[in-house]
DNA sequence: CTGTATCCCGTAAGATACTG
DNA sequence: CAGTATCTTACGGGATACAG
């Protein structure tokens, strides 16, 4: 185990990513349902489970969220500290790999922003 | 209609992606199965339908094939060519934007094999 | 050769309830 | 507060056959 990262997952993940290329890697691990948001949220720091549920669109369900955040711990993205008390408190964290995104994210917001204005031109040269 | 695409189709997209935040629309556009592959195959070029379903991995069925293709034409990215001959030649191009996911895709390629790399050291670590 | 229609299946995701 | 168990649903994707 390093930096709290379950590895034995880990090697269970480079398997079932030895199918995919290089640039289908990113949305292995990010292409769950929330997890991008997941991501662009924790970019911003360490946050508490609650936290995250209310930051995220209002229909994600508490099962989902764990669930996701349990994926992306399992792939090295996320570390989850545990404090034991009560009631118990839980934070996520992005790891190294996790924070790495951030460029990429970048990028592929501005591409989104482009791609949504290359539509409304296009539609709007249909109404000439 | 512009460049062959389907405007109609464009502005029920637009609708369809308003959900999506700008970082979330990539992955709405080019998160199929395949499509990443067909991305990739067609920036080298224009193809004929056969000459994609040879080239991606052979489990893809010429159904999906027809699917995603269509849907990406549909979303811009993709323009078709049909030649009225017999039997029938269909030629896949990328549009504008289409083309304009080349350097994105590169990062995400250089970023998938950064994680690769990222996932083997760490594995590695756990064996000392 | 390219494409669609029909039917089927597996898996991601949602609802709900219960636990430490 | 955070998480899991169980059950269900929806949907993307696959098999197959047929058509222009």
């Amino acid at each position: 185990m390093a930096r709290g990262i379950q590895i034995s997952h880990l090697s269970e993940r480079l398997e079932s990513i030895a199918d995919f290329c290089d640039t289908e890697v990113m949305f292995a691990v990010v292409g769950g349902k929330w997890k991008l948001l997941i991501v662009l949220y924790l970019l911003r720091g360490k946050h508490r489970f609650g936290e995250l549920q209310r930051a995220l669109p209002a229909d994600i369900t508490h099962r989902m969220l764990s669930r996701q955040l349990r994926e992306m711990e399992r792939d090295g993205l996320v570390h989850r500290t545990v404090y034991p008390e009560v009631p118990p408190r839980v934070e996520y964290e992005l790891t190294p790999a996790g924070r790495s995104l951030k460029p990429l994210m970048e990028q592929v917001e501005s591409w989104g922003s482009w791609y949504r204005k290359y539509l409304r031109e296009l539609a709007h040269k249909a109404d000439d």
